[in-house]
DNA sequence: TTTGAAAAGTGCCAGTT
DNA sequence: AACTGGCACTTTTCAAA
């Protein structure tokens, strides 16, 4: 399937909100009702939408602290990385989970309410692992977080 | 405001699927339709759903690779900060940023292509800020990604 | 492919328990 | 607080251009 302009518009415009009704969509890209309509289900179909969600705010829930935790790992087996990746996942406060080139093995963020709390978080982690080399690097501020994904620009015609 | 139980299961539904209708998310926390609009409404507007977005498929856009950049500074003056967390924020590529506590000042996920395509950022990067001290390390496999926050369990009553 | 309008489904409000 | 019923609006389908 091949997107054209009006298909990366349509997906800009709901990756940034999705509350707007599919007449205000369509008058943005300069369509009628029904035309714009099937564009998107054709998109949801292919796969390019994934899902549609609702986003909190994490600091009404004292969500306040991300941190950073590398990982360093000398078991490698197939088993090992798929066990460790099945347990680390199954904790909700591990937002994102990356397995990185470089010095560290893995890159966790975990989502916590303070420091008390994470160091309750980093006990559970510890013992449902038996990891030995963990840093912990945490964030003061977070100055932006986004779920759009910088689509390419729009191509002349 | 103060949450129940029943506000914190319709937030965890919403945060993992919004394309559900009102009738059905009542049926699944167990009330009817109007009172449950009615708590989603006050949900809305007391600030615990920030947005509702649809969320991309990133391999579709060939958006492999997340780079997680490590930048430190000896600059620390207000306006300097403000600038340059305004200049970062800019990129589109620059999903998420962080003010670091530790050895490094700040953090960055940058969402790209490929290698190359990382190298194109990294000069505009440095052009536009004058940083010196830039570490870059690569993600090769995301194994979690999620918007979902990690909520407080329900209590019995 | 688009348009316009009908059919189906939801969201929203009033009155009631 | 919650439920029932109903109107208005949006989404979805379909026939015709």
């Amino acid at each position: 399937m091949n997107l054209d302009n009006t298909d990366l518009q349509l997906l800009a415009l709901i990756q940034s909100d999705d509350s707007i009704s599919i007449e205000v969509m369509a008058s943005h890209v300069g369509l009628s009702k029904t035309p714009c309509w099937r564009r998107v289900q054709k998109l949801e179909s292919a796969g390019y939408i994934k899902r549609r969600v609702a986003l909190l705010d994490a600091e009404k829930f004292g969500l306040g602290v991300s941190v950073f935790v590398q990982v360093k790992t000398n078991q490698h087996d197939a088993n090992w990385s798929e066990d460790f990746a099945r347990t680390v996942s199954a904790f909700p406060e591990v937002v994102e989970f990356y397995r990185m080139a470089g010095e560290y093995d893995y890159l966790l963020r975990v989502l916590v309410k303070d420091i008390p709390a994470y160091d309750r978080f980093y006990k559970r982690l510890i013992s449902a692992t038996a990891l030995t080399d963990v840093t912990s690097n945490f964030a003061m501020e977070q100055i932006k977080w986004t779920t759009q994904l910088p689509l390419p620009t729009l191509s002349k015609e």
